[in-house]
DNA sequence: GTCTATATAAGGATAGAC
DNA sequence: GTCTATCCTTATATAGAC
């Protein structure tokens, strides 16, 4: 549980200067790897200081964690019933990819836990995230056979859009070092490549 | 350097019992994360034995990333020049796809190390990793311009092609939490899934 | 609220008996 | 070659002064 006794502007400023050090940290060298001294340098605090604000480490982890779960489910509950489907499905591909451009650290942290199997975030992924992924293939699912998009199984076409897109946060050491892009601008060159698949794997027989 | 002094059996029926449990460890739990006593006990060995074999935690792990590195280019290097494009990319996701199925720990162990930015073995990514890459997205360059497979961007194709199949051991536990798969059959609707897409997103225009 | 100093534990590595 | 015992560094967390 977390405190919900009041706090000041400088008590809520200081822990929000933690929760961004500490994703830095977290993200980079993951759970383990982290040290309360990389977090509390990083921002700009002494080591005991950064236990008085949060219990533990990992009540800092944990936070942060918790923090970015709704902000992760977000884009996929957008895809909305009402829409146009192919065009929402690429919205939905273009919301992600521009999550893995602004958000490559959130994308990384994740991306670490659930690599070493989830252990401080399992429910998370059985729970709120298995729920919402079953909706939403659901109503892919109804699309399908409305004959409004191409034949396509709904839970693989969810992961290989995670996939595809994520890849440019989660991978990015490895995407930099082959394409060596000044800033950004393969972002740019991914959504192009990645609109043409998914506007052709997904566009309804004989449409085209 | 690894030593070159000759080996006996059992010297090498330990080293490799080390490197199958060393495997396990590090790929679960990361390189900061695994521990020397979770290594020595799932070898079935005391911590000092371990050290006998190996000069340090570093040096295991060292070990197991090199003599990954052959098995984990291989898939790409087999892309042949001679073969049918279409065909031949068809062949490289399968294998990709094979391996995130019989090689889970691997993947993960890779997937770790970039993930963290490629501490340990950057210079794989930067050296034959980028050399190979570049090497075959020529070659599928060559494809597009032949008019033989889709006007597709080769690199961001074979980012997809990675994401796409190392998902299903990357994030095997998202992935099994969300499927609930008896064993591995979800590995043969990944691969209709993925042959279906990369097959359409590759026909050549008007081959169809 | 913030710091210095420190208690305590975990983990990598070594010494030395067998 | 393999083990027990131990050294020593690092890291989480707490005590207590200010």
């Amino acid at each position: 549980m977390t405190e919900q006794r009041p706090r000041t502007r400088i008590q809520e400023k200081n822990r929000a200067m933690i929760l961004e050090a500490a994703l830095d940290v977290f993200s980079q060298h993951g759970f383990r790897g982290a040290t309360l001294d990389q977090i509390a340098k990083a921002a700009g605090l002494s080591k005991p200081n950064v236990l008085y604000y949060f219990a533990s480490k990992e009540a800092i982890h944990g936070e942060l964690l918790a923090g970015l779960m709704d902000t992760w489910l977000e884009p996929l509950r957008a895809l909305d019933d009402n829409g146009d489907p192919v065009g929402e499905l690429l919205d939905y591909v273009e919301r992600k990819l521009e999550m893995s451009r602004d958000m490559p650290r959130e994308s990384r942290l994740f991306a670490g836990e659930v690599l070493q199997g989830a252990p401080r975030f399992g429910a998370f992924v059985t729970g709120p995230l298995k729920t919402l992924v079953d909706e939403k293939a659901a109503l892919i699912r109804g699309w399908v056979e409305a004959g409004r998009i191409a034949r396509v199984d709904p839970y693989h076409l969810i992961f290989a859009i995670w996939a595809t897109t994520q890849h440019y946060a989660d991978f990015d050491t490895q995407v930099r070092a082959i394409l060596q892009p000044e800033d950004n601008e393969h972002f740019d060159d991914a959504r192009v490549f990645l609109r043409g698949m998914y506007s052709g794997l997904l566009r309804p027989d004989g449409s085209h």
